[in-house]
DNA sequence: TGTACTGTATACTATATGCTACACATTACA
DNA sequence: TGTAATGTGTAGCATATAGTATACAGTACA
């Protein structure tokens, strides 16, 4: 599903049990126009900044690293990370690139307990 | 350093052994205008885009991820990795942030004899 | 000594990004 | 039934990105 109509379908659903999920009063408190946030939703326009994107994902109680992966883009802290340290995170990056979700889990979960 | 003068020195040292290595001559192999690689070389603009990056790389015989990691860039082949699995490759590249390098090395090599 | 090559200054340009401002017709509801 | 809120169409804009094109002065060297 695209950015757009999955923030329209997940803005729509709050919307049913909750009025102030309109167009206007969300793109009012995410900070952009209304008219803005209409053609985003219905892909006439591409996906905001990556900032107005993290207070969409605030708003809608979503994953924000799922948000930016819609809307094709990669966290700003990821990508410092990465640059920092090019060589060694994309030589892991790259590595773990086929590997099954549980097979990198279980590497993540191993790094976080400290047994290695 | 920048990623400007990296490059001009870079190229430089090559340019005492090898007369091709005139900033003419490299601009015209990876494909610019001369008087647009003199100015980034000297910081007056910004790095070029990723393909133009890559091409200096080979030149100039450099890890292209630290190339592009001078100019602030990650490159597309792992952006496009993370952003197919987000939520997995966020956690994990957030998890060996702080890690030193001989530990996230030690877990590159692990992945890659498959010996876990 | 001239010609061929060097680096660079100056002036532009095309396209993308990330929006705003305002007007308008439609719908909700007190 | 009027007024308040809704979604959207249209037009426009500032800034960034990623360069080109041309001309010119200095240097190398045959």
């Amino acid at each position: 599903m695209s950015f757009g109509s999955h923030v329209r379908s997940s803005r729509e659903a709050r919307l049913k049990l909750d009025r102030s999920y309109s167009v206007r009063q969300v793109a009012a408190r995410i900070g952009v126009e209304p008219s803005y946030l209409s053609k985003v939703e219905r892909d006439e326009q591409p996906p905001p900044s990556e900032q107005k994107i993290r207070r969409l994902a605030e708003e809608l109680d979503e994953d924000v690293d799922v948000l930016l992966a819609m809307a094709g883009k990669v966290s700003e802290d990821l990508r410092h990370t990465i640059i920092k340290r090019p060589k060694l995170f994309a030589e892991m990056i790259r590595e773990l690139q086929d590997m099954p979700d549980h097979a990198v889990l279980r590497l993540v979960r191993e790094v976080r307990d400290g047994d290695w």
